[in-house]
DNA sequence: CGCGGTTTTGAATTCAATCAATGACAGTGG
DNA sequence: CCACTGTCATTGATTGAATTCAAAACCGCG
């Protein structure tokens, strides 16, 4: 992880890659990031790394492009994935964290932003908006949470992987009814939903056959009727 | 909903009533009521009130005492809880919210503090340790919910259960192997780990039965064998 | 005492995990 | 260019577990 002044971080254009999927930029993080200024220890990543040192000394953190996931390993070897973050989203470190969490890059040109906590209070203390900016996305993160706890919740395996997908993609586009590029495996699936992943993927089949969903590649889906994918959990996305 | 004055509230008596269960009282948390003074809308509720009223204008929300859980009732008809609130617990809450959540009180004598975000602002924007205090709030707030979303994320049921307990326990008291009044009923259990009723007592007959728990009454249970009864979600609770 | 709500247990059914295998695809090295 | 390898995705058959339906035991309370 090496530390570059802000400004000097080239982002990959909205259009370009194929591999990465299109994001939502989120312009208020970035202007939240540059009125912090050089404090910010920003980090570029590559798919599949492992980016466990941004955890090293706590303090905030936040996805500026790609998708980062937080992950434990239980006891028992298996993974189980936490929370997916995008850009915009803030998940807060604590190094006397109980748990061992680790953090698995998924996209390629993924860059984090990082600042100590002495250092943003010091800042926000004198620009209170940067604080009620920074509790904004915090509430953001958990009601991020709050719906994944609802699709956890949810009986039928169908269901849980619809409400999923249907979060996934109101996250990723803006615009309902668009290819949408699943910036994640099956297997990544299954871990963050909690069942197996051949359930992801029969589950996955039944949506197809159902037409609430069309696939074009399998990681690349049309939502065909959001309103039977999410199936209750919802009440506005449309 | 009656506003009143702070210090004119009477919190009852630690050691008394029996029905309640016995909750580690949170100094700070009062500290941090009291230096916000009066613009702080105090609210006093019973048993199975339901206190939707708090999220009518949004705002900030804490528990001072008692227990409250955050449902959403899905169009099926079942209630699905999202967390439960202890003294201490803040609960963030947007009137623009897309779901309909509620709020259902869990035990006698619970108060609940909530302030408008907007005079919480000009408050902190001269005392930034009321900042700081909340954010750390907010961020146990992040840690509860994550740490529920891993009780669901268990492959088998007694698991669920067993973590939940686990979890629930180590709130509950301060000393462990002590007995604990569970404040919720078997139903509670169901609908937040998302499990059948029938299954959460299955589970806990198995457990006792394993020895890791042991049940005085039906509500009141000793945890015999915690690190069994967390099972490798936890790594540090005694 | 009877009543409503809670908790527990039992039996049958449904559903998801598991085991096993195949196909699709990208990357590698001959 | 093509076989080889590893990963990912899908499907089938079987086993195991949780839900469902049903009923009994328990408890606090009027």
């Amino acid at each position: 992880m090496n530390r570059i002044n802000l400004g000097k971080i080239s982002f990959p254009p909205d259009d370009a890659t194929g591999q990465a999927p299109h994001l939502p930029r989120d312009d208020n993080v970035m202007a939240f990031t540059h009125e912090l200024g050089g404090v910010v220890t920003l980090a570029r990543w590559e798919r599949a790394d492992c980016c466990d040192s941004i955890v090293a000394n706590g303090g905030i953190c936040w996805v500026l492009s790609g998708i980062i996931r937080k992950c434990l390993i239980l006891e028992s070897g298996q993974r189980r994935i936490i929370d997916v973050m995008m850009p915009g989203d803030f998940f807060c470190l604590q190094k006397d964290d109980a748990r061992p969490f680790s953090f698995e890059v998924s996209t390629n040109e993924t860059v984090t932003a990082r600042i100590a906590r002495r250092e943003f209070d010091s800042l926000a203390t004198l620009q209170p908006s940067l604080y009620r900016f920074f509790h904004e996305r915090i509430c953001q993160t958990i009601f991020r949470l709050e719906d994944h706890i609802l699709v956890q919740g949810r009986t039928t395996s169908t269901q849980k992987v619809g409400s999923y997908l249907s979060l996934l993609c109101s996250r990723l586009t803006e615009q309902p009814g668009t290819a949408v590029v699943l910036p994640m495996s099956r297997y990544d699936i299954a871990d963050h939903v909690g069942i197996a992943v051949e359930t992801v993927s029969r589950a996955i089949t039944e949506l197809r056959r159902q037409g609430v969903i069309q696939l074009e590649t399998p990681r690349c889906l049309v939502v065909r009727d959001a309103g039977k994918l999410a199936d209750g959990i919802l009440s506005d996305i449309a």
